[in-house]
DNA sequence: ATGGTTGTTTAACAA
């Protein structure tokens, strides 16, 4: 059995939906991950969903922010949301269980605003916070041996994940506090990093581009924010994994692009 | 060193 699962920061899904629609037909993923759908439960737009076959749904929004969903071909169990980082207001997170017993779970982890300083801002306390409690919650014992974690995890680690690595060592994101976090919550259970599985350093990897650019494309400054993780027990069973640069050229894009990993169970 | 854009919701905030 294969399974292909897409994650992407959509940035509004209401507004891009004819975005979404373009890419389920092209890419046909079995499952897609979005954060940042910003719309409550009651006003998602399922309809389009269901019309393509993707009529399992796990949502977890709220109007105007955040807010992740997971929708899928193929049937979804045990959907649970959780919430991390102590702001019980903020759709950030839900999981399910797909055929295979593979547990997936969409995060949205918070952005943590301007200044890389806990004192100073506390959107960035909020940030490590978050990322504390992903990490006591995959710490616990009796998880599913079977693990996925997807999403915007606006984090990108590794030197090679933005475009300078100097220039954006005290830029939130790519800051050494955030990835000691980081680090600390992928050794909870080994995760191991699809993208850098297929394509190690020192290649570079972005899967988002600021809107702020004259020309994103030529000035390619971009960062890899988006993640897909899997236990080891998985990896033997990974097969490809696709980065859909080209969505950020679409029509009126969101800023991050689709992330999608295919598994031969 | 600075400023640059987009989306939601309606001037400010978040990213």
């Amino acid at each position: 059995m294969r399974i292909k699962i897409a994650t992407w920061n959509i940035n509004s899904v209401r507004l891009r939906i004819a975005l979404v629609e373009k890419y389920l037909t092209e890419y046909a993923p079995d499952v897609l991950c979005l954060q940042e759908t910003k719309v409550s439960d009651a006003e998602f737009p399922l309809k389009a969903f269901n019309a393509l076959g993707y009529k399992h749904h796990a949502i977890c929004g709220q109007k105007g922010y955040h807010g992740v969903a997971t929708l899928s071909r193929v049937p979804l169990d045990d959907i649970e949301r959780v919430n991390f980082g102590g702001k019980t207001d903020h759709a950030r997170h839900v999981a399910v269980t797909l055929p295979g017993d593979i547990r997936l779970h969409n995060f949205y982890v918070p952005a943590g605003g301007d200044i890389p300083d806990s004192e100073a801002n506390e959107k960035f306390a909020h940030k490590l916070a978050y990322l504390k409690d992903m990490r006591d919650y995959f710490a616990k014992p009796k998880r599913p041996s079977r693990e996925v974690i997807v999403g915007d995890l606006n984090i990108a680690p590794l030197e090679h994940d933005v475009w300078s690595h100097k220039q954006l060592l005290s830029v939130v994101s790519h800051t050494p506090i955030e990835v000691a976090h980081m680090e600390e919550l992928r050794r909870t259970r080994d995760f191991i990093d699809a993208a850098r599985h297929f394509t190690p350093e020192p290649e570079k990897i972005y899967t988002w581009w600021s809107y702020r650019a004259a020309d994103w494309s030529k000035a390619d400054k971009g960062r890899r924010l988006d993640h897909i993780w899997l236990t080891p027990d998985l990896k033997p069973k990974l097969k490809a994994l696709e980065i859909t640069r080209e969505a950020r050229g679409w029509t009126q894009p969101s800023d991050h692009v689709p992330t999608l990993v295919e598994f031969k169970l």
